[in-house]
DNA sequence: CACGCGTGGGT
DNA sequence: TACCCAAGCGT
């Protein structure tokens, strides 16, 4: 019997040998971005993790900061009307995001005190809030242990890991388990927490393992990586989907919303229908779309002849 | 689980 | 130029 008994278990060396040089290389190339300042609140994370959804940093940094300082808590946010989180999206795209953050903002004054929740599950029950986005806001908010698997940590790993170019179409159990198993161990974390693992493979995905023209002469893993040892296999998966778009009912919204926040208040439906016509068809889909904008709650009628945000 | 949902920059 | 696709979510 041992006079010490170890507290933890060491990490294993195949975990270390990805740690050390992701964390190398994340202390000297992280982008200073607002939400990871020591300084930014869990709510501004959240903010921009709900904004980052399928959109680039570059265009969502001047609105999380915009938003940030017209309504610096959720509580802020909570007694507007929803049609101001709808304005102030702007041109982010999927508004349906601002109205989810506007219905986050008010369950978190509700329910939670006007403070964004750590625990996950409470996380989870937000609008807007999924898997990725739970374990990302607790992890980079809060310094909670989570697996973090976005689009660019999946790749990554699919690539050192897998020796994939892509990883599958969906998210699965073995997936996730891989993940799981390269997380740093806490405690102890020699190198770094895995709060900061998570942000720094997702730094290095976004950067340097990108999907297409990938870097690997400035990748600390290119040594390791099974895609790059391989000899780059090309993809062989099902073909990735496209999103079609022109003439597409996303197309249609897009145009029928651009109206209504671009305007001071009710637009008439001349003014709709100058954004979407031609034919009896288009004239059909406008009014479909129309439809679904209001169904959706990302506009409202306010008098039989006009149409404003809510 | 596959699909629909905006927008604009990168190659 | 035409794709490709970017820190997903809800249904």
């Amino acid at each position: 019997m041992p006079a010490h008994p170890p507290q933890s278990l060491p990490q294993n060396a195949a975990k270390t040998s990805l740690h050390v040089p992701v964390f190398a290389w994340y202390a000297t190339h992280a982008r200073d971005l607002p939400w990871r300042r020591p300084e930014a609140s869990a709510w501004s994370v959240l903010v921009s993790e709900l904004m980052l959804q399928q959109t680039p940093v570059k265009r969502v940094l001047p609105v999380h900061q915009a938003w940030l300082e017209r309504w610096p808590t959720p509580a802020a946010l909570a007694v507007e009307p929803t049609g101001e989180a709808v304005r102030a999206w702007g041109r982010l795209g999927y508004p349906r995001r601002a109205l989810r953050l506007h219905a986050a903002a008010v369950a978190i004054a509700e329910r939670h005190d006007g403070e964004v929740p750590a625990d996950l599950d409470d996380l989870l029950a937000l609008p807007g809030v999924g898997e990725y986005t739970a374990a990302a806001v607790a992890s980079f908010a809060y310094g909670r242990r989570h697996v973090v698997l976005d689009t660019n940590v999946r790749r990554v790993l699919g690539r050192v890991l897998g020796g994939v170019e892509f990883p599958a179409t969906s998210l699965n159990r073995a997936e996730r388990e891989r993940a799981a198993s390269v997380v740093p161990d806490e405690p102890p974390h020699p190198v770094g927490t895995a709060a900061t693992w998570a942000v720094a493979v997702m730094e290095l995905g976004a950067l340097v393992c990108t999907a297409g023209a990938p870097r690997c002469g400035e990748c600390p893993l290119a040594d390791q990586c099974a895609w790059r040892l391989a000899g780059f296999p090309a993809y062989d998966g099902p073909p990735r989907r496209g999103q079609a778009w022109a003439g597409t009912d996303r197309q249609c919204r897009g145009r029928l919303m651009a109206v209504l926040r671009d305007a001071d208040g009710p637009v008439h439906r001349s003014a709709l229908e100058a954004a979407w016509s031609g034919t009896a068809t288009l004239a059909d889909q406008r009014e479909r779309c129309l439809v679904s904008l209001v169904a959706d709650g990302l506009a409202v009628r306010t008098s039989p002849e006009t149409y404003a945000l809510p």
